[in-house]
DNA sequence: AACAGTGGTTCTATTATAGAACCAGAAAGA
DNA sequence: TCTTTCTGGTTCTATAATAGAACCACTGTT
């Protein structure tokens, strides 16, 4: 059982994006097709405790410090992004790229953290997004090793949001399939237009999916032609990464995605 | 009116700080004095949003990497804290030593962000740390330009909880008559032990107190006789920061401190 | 074997919430 | 200038969601 008002709260606080980082009390209340006053209860009680900020000059709700502090707590609790950290910087420094570090949670891949390369375009802005796992290098490689079901459905969702990354659903599991073969994965323009990455899966001790590690730069430098350079890199650092991942707490939602099997 | 249910989901949220980053279920509510089953239905729909996430090892629930996700999309709002970066990295730059820009939030300060000296001891995992006014001279300086009538509160709060740095009311007054006086103040050990910190207030256009920025090191470097190098870094680059300050959405609750005057 | 913990579940009296109808003010259009 | 249509904010009550006692099943301790 959950509580509905505060399924509704985050609801509120879930609306607010890179893409849409500030709402109009009604406006917002169109987006989420509820009752302006109900929105306005519970932005008034996020306001009270610095959830979201009310902007005295534009009049328009905003998110607000305190999930800045909130954020602090989790990186600070999260012993494995230090420890995952020289790892990373070890791959960026035999590479010459960045190196992201993706996990899945519930239903989609999320950036967790990123290091980035002396010569690199800026790319650390994007830790936390979230995006669909069949966009991507980093979340096609996740995809790969999940469930059948799981695959069905979302690309499924893909299709019905006319995703452009997905021709047809054989050519798709074929890729999942070349995937787990070759157990790395390559892909340009999908998540940014002008970027490509190479990425290989992680996994628990039981072998479960956790997330994946990779390689990205612009198209130009980042080429088909240079995989092998960085998979070696990646593969070179496999088992320290997985050691870590063994070692440490890691908030994969796994879970919610594993009780929605039949 | 504000929502009485996600008033409590939020105080759950609230208890996790860098102290107590998790919780056992009947734990956190005895902590809270609320039934275990309100509790566990808050939690179960926070975590169903990945703002908490229990962990199925230690049985216990954590913070989730969802508020990453948002803290990420307040930072890239606050265009003001890229435009202030480049002054802060200045003064860290002149002085040598690290360089703090607190906000005030509600009755509290908060450190908003931190550009950390090359040689410095590491500070910027405080980024987040919110205590009362009375500790420290980024917060006593802030204190010193509000309204009498709630420096009495936070005063008097402070002695009922017997802190450390009120000596009396009226030696504190005299403190906070002095900062006005000079227009800066100089602590050592009150935030952190170590640490000693010469700090300035900064206003917006109406000459509301918003918030300060320090210069904050070791106590053996950061001495009162080194106070006047500093003091003249952070002068100098004070324009620069008010017009920041003027130009950019900022995000200080002090409306709910204001309020709550008679 | 008894006991005291734990996380999780069920059920209903009670309480807090949803949402229509309502401000007052700002902006846009005629 | 006078409507009209927005906006954020407020009030009130039928009704829907919540609180919390009592209850599991399980684990660890004595």
């Amino acid at each position: 059982m959950t509580s509905k008002t505060v399924s509704k709260a985050l609801s509120v606080l879930n609306s607010f994006t890179s893409e849409n980082p500030s709402w109009g009390l009604r406006e917002l209340a169109r987006h989420l097709d509820m009752n302006h006053t109900v929105v306005y209860r519970l932005l008034s009680t996020l306001e009270e405790e610095g959830y979201v900020f009310h902007n005295p000059d534009t009049q328009k709700y905003e998110l607000g410090i305190k999930l800045i502090e909130l954020s602090n707590v989790v990186e600070e609790h999260l012993k494995f992004a230090e420890l995952i950290e020289p790892i990373m910087k070890k791959i960026a420094l035999q590479t010459g790229e960045s190196v992201v570090f993706t996990i899945l949670d519930n239903e989609e891949g999320v950036f967790l953290k990123i290091v980035e390369s002396e010569q690199q375009v800026r790319f650390a802005e994007s830790v936390g997004k979230r995006s669909p796992l069949y966009i991507g290098a980093s979340h096609k490689v996740i995809l790969a090793y999940l469930p059948e079901e799981i695959q069905n459905r979302i690309i499924d969702d893909g299709l019905s949001n006319n995703a452009q990354h997905i021709e047809s659903k054989e050519a798709f599991f074929e890729v999942l399939e070349k995937i787990k073969h070759q157990g790395w994965y390559y892909t340009a323009g999908e998540t940014f237009n002008d970027v490509a990455a190479i990425s290989i899966p992680l996994f628990d001790h039981k072998k479960n999916i956790l997330g994946s590690i990779s390689v990205a730069g612009p198209k130009y430098r980042v080429t088909i032609e240079e995989t092998d350079r960085m998979l070696i890199s990646l593969q070179e650092n496999y088992q320290s990464l997985s050691s870590v991942l063994r070692k440490s707490f890691f908030p994969s939602r796994r879970k919610f995605l594993m009780n929605t099997l039949s």
